[in-house]
DNA sequence: TTGTGATCATCT
DNA sequence: AGATGATCACAA
C-alpha cells in the first residue's frame, strides 16, 4: 500500500485524476459528508489513504521515506486556487533558533505532490473531481522568495514580536492563526526571552503563489 | 494536548 | 470578490 518510489506515488496519483471523491471514498470505506463545514479535512485525509500515506499527523512530510508532502488544492471552475494552503504550525519558542534549511516550512515544501480538487461550492463533496497531479519542487527563484518571507516572519517571531504579525505580511508566505478556537494558547518568548502564552499560528502559502504554480505547469489559470 | 487535514465566516 | 482571522475533526 505504501508507495516505494516517487514514480509509483505519482502513477497512483495520476490514476485518481478525473475521478470523483465519492467513487474514491467508496473504495476506502469512507462516507462523504454532505457539507465540509464539519469535515474540513475530509478530502485531504481521503487522498492520503488512497495514496498510501500514513494517517499519522506529524511535523514531517506525508511520505517521509520519499521526502514528499501531499497537498490537496481546492480550485474553482477556471482552475484557480480557492484557498490559501496551510503549511505547518510554528514552534514559537524555537523559531528564532532555526535555519531555513532545517525549518518545517522548507522540509515540507521542498517536494510536494499537488492534487487539485474541484471545489465549486455548488458541488457536493462526493461529486467533486480530482485533477491531474503535479509533483513539484520550488525553483531556485521560488525557494529564494519563500526563504525571504520566512526569514522576515521568523525574525519577527524570534524577536518576540509574534503579536505584531498579521496576515498582511509576507509576499507568498504568511502567518495566520491555526487553532481549535480563539481560546487556544501556545508558549512563546517575548523580546527578553521570557515566556508568555499566545494564539497558536501557522505558515500558509498565499493563493497567489499556488495560482502561479498551477499556471506555470498547466495550460490553465490564464485569462 | 499538539500538529495535520483544511475550509468557514467576516471584514474590507 | 478577495483576503484575513477564526474555527472544526481526527490521530498520536
Amino acid at each position: 500500500m505504501i508507495p516505494r518510489t516517487e514514480a509509483e506515488l505519482f502513477q497512483r496519483a495520476r490514476a485518481l485524476a478525473g475521478r470523483t471523491l465519492g467513487s474514491i471514498a467508496a473504495e476506502h470505506g469512507s462516507v462523504p459528508p454532505v457539507e465540509l463545514v464539519k469535515a474540513k479535512g475530509w478530502a485531504g485525509q481521503l487522498l492520503e489513504r488512497a495514496l498510501g500515506a500514513s494517517a499519522a499527523s506529524r511535523a514531517e512530510p506525508d511520505f517521509q521515506h520519499l521526502g514528499v508532502e501531499l497537498k490537496s488544492l481546492p480550485v474553482d471552475a477556471r482552475g484557480r486556487p480557492r484557498e490559501s494552503t496551510f503549511v505547518c504550525t510554528i514552534a514559537l519558542s524555537e523559531i528564532g533558533d532555526v535555519e531555513w534549511e532545517s525549518s518545517r516550512v522548507w522540509r515540507k515544501l521542498r517536494r510536494v505532490l499537488w492534487l487539485p480538487i474541484e471545489a465549486d461550492r455548488r458541488l457536493l463533496p462526493a461529486e467533486r473531481r480530482v485533477g491531474e497531479p503535479l509533483l513539484w519542487s520550488p525553483s531556485a527563484e521560488e525557494e529564494s522568495a519563500l526563504r525571504f518571507d520566512w526569514e522576515e516572519l521568523s525574525g519577527l517571531m524570534g524577536r518576540g514580536a509574534v503579536e505584531a504579525i498579521t496576515g498582511h505580511l509576507g509576499k507568498w508566505l504568511q502567518v495566520r492563526p491555526k487553532a481549535a478556537n480563539g481560546q487556544a494558547r501556545r508558549r512563546a518568548l517575548d523580546a527578553d526571552g521570557v515566556g508568555f502564552a499566545t494564539l497558536p499560528r501557522g505558515f500558509y502559502l498565499r493563493a497567489a503563489f499556488t495560482a502561479r504554480l498551477l499556471a506555470s505547469h498547466y495550460a490553465i489559470g490564464r485569462p
